[in-house]
DNA sequence: GTTATTTTCGAATGATATTTCTATTTTTTG
DNA sequence: CAAAAAATAGAAATATCATTCGAAAATAAC
């Protein structure tokens, strides 16, 4: 894990020298230049085109076979599963320009993640000429992971249940606030243009907790809310809990207060990039709540 | 990565009596027993039986949310993206039973090596019998095609003007009606919460009018706006334009009577499925742009 | 409002992991 | 077959990491 920060490969004119004498034991002055990603990597190893003497193929043969390994374990228990010496590990990683393996292993790791190399490090990114544009695709990343993870156990239960429990109700509830207030707004909207009454709680006039002590057990809440969790919204939602009203949560972690109150709660979760959160994923699953309780409503 | 091999979980006469006299911090000695699998972790999370002050629950939080992070960071990186102490992981480690962080994160590790390999192919969507969650995966398909057209044609030169417009500006007004109004109300929460000093002008108590006619030539307006365009948004984009304020919109296409009112606009198409329209795209380049003025005001 | 308890923070410490270096073995070359 | 070059293993050194501990802050109880 001690990933260095000394500056390598410069081609000094001793280092020149030196290689061009004993026939350079390094890939980069044979005109290649260091993978950086996962990807280049297996497509150096698998071109054929190097050639390793006997330790340096088991080590090539093992990293093909088990990124995962590498990315998780140490180079002790890595060395030790390919059944060669940690200094091994070290050599192979030189030898395509890395400082050592813990260099070498991030692209393991970065693999892993499926995300951005995380601007950890102090490398700069050269293939990403304006930051900016940088930004946008990592905003796109982050909005379409979160939509992905959509699929990855998506408790279709509770889901029918919360349309259930909206489509009954004589007066739907929406609240949230902060990040969550343009998910309501949307959701608010959206059921209006469908003919769905309802009352968007957006603490306008501070009366927010007035109006929900209109709540009758006949209505039903709709409540979305996002860690952390410091919001007027847990209390609103005790409120309508109180008077007994259905209470249906967009959330993302069983940690919201909300889930307790609750009667149905589905969990969201919305990857961030660069300390900007994504809502994509929140406002499908709401759209796909209000499509839901108009068509219960209507058919 | 110091994974030790001290054997833990001996409960000596000391200890049994230590945790006796404290009233024991660690969930052991109330009848629970360490999680053995990551599962088995997240099921005691989940459960709500146990309640975690501030800091905890802001760990419980981030390793719901990011266990790859924990799998594969080192104890800092990981207290730095929770914002927490070090010692705190180590701490809500101990209270599950676990020697350490190390020893906790191998849960992490475990369940990665796990679930990588298997499940990354392309599974089939098995057509889905459910309409609720027909439409569901269909909403999220007109999301991510809406996120996928933003690299075509994008104009990058629009994009950087815009960004310099509204970084020059001693004042950004946000303007946006209908469903353009969750975009605006997410840019302004988020320039706030950056510190870039604006006005949401949502027109609560029909004041919009007002508001935009306190624009001053040093003024920047951000306005968001669909088709049909038939809001108020074109009203009062215009009376900022007669005000002399320089005006960035993003908009969904040249017919929009806001493209001639603007010093630079960009155009975003937005997909809808059976009528519901998605917000994504228009969401990420609002991000964006937040980003780029944050990123010039600062840099 | 005060006291007692719990929780958090931050620096010091102890342990581990990574890298470097050198002697030795293996391979290549003349 | 001998000599030179390259590759390897293993141990020592160094950087980094995880953990502990005491003081300070926050919280809860009285």
């Amino acid at each position: 894990m001690s990933g260095r920060n000394n500056a390598v490969d410069e081609p000094s004119a001793h280092s020149l020298e030196t290689a061009a004498r004993k026939r350079s034991r390094s890939l980069a002055a044979l005109g290649y230049t260091k993978p950086q990603t996962y990807e280049e990597l297996r497509a150096v190893l698998s071109s054929g085109t190097v050639h390793f003497p006997k330790r340096l193929r088991q080590v090539a043969i093992f990293l093909w076979q088990h990124p995962s390994e590498v990315a998780l374990g140490t180079i002790a228990q890595v060395a030790d599963q390919a059944g060669v010496q940690p200094s091994t590990l070290v050599r192979f990683a030189q030898i395509f320009g890395y400082s050592g393996f813990s260099d070498f292993q991030l692209l393991f790791k970065d693999r892993m993640k499926g995300s951005w190399p995380e601007t950890q490090g102090s490398q700069e990114r050269p293939a990403e000429p304006n930051a900016n544009l940088h930004f946008l695709n990592g905003m796109i990343g982050a909005c379409q992971a979160s939509l992905g993870r959509i699929g990855n156990g998506f408790d279709i239960d509770s889901f029918e249940t919360m349309i259930d429990h909206l489509a009954a109700a004589e007066l739907i509830y929406v609240i949230g606030s902060k990040r969550a207030f343009p998910v309501t707004t949307y959701l608010s909207l959206t059921l209006s243009q469908q003919g769905v009454r309802n009352v968007l709680v957006d603490n306008v006039g501070s009366t927010a907790l007035d109006q929900v002590g209109c709540i009758t057990p006949r209505d039903a809440v709709l409540a979305v809310s996002f860690s952390p969790y410091n919001s007027i919204t847990p209390d609103l939602v005790a409120v309508a809990h109180e008077r007994k009203a259905r209470i249906v949560t967009i959330t993302d972690s069983t940690f919201s207060p909300l889930a307790k109150l609750s009667d149905t709660w589905l969990e969201v979760v919305e990857q961030d990039f660069g300390g900007f959160r994504s809502l994509a994923a929140s406002l499908a699953v709401g759209m796909a709540l209000v499509h839901g309780v108009v068509a219960q409503r209507t058919g």
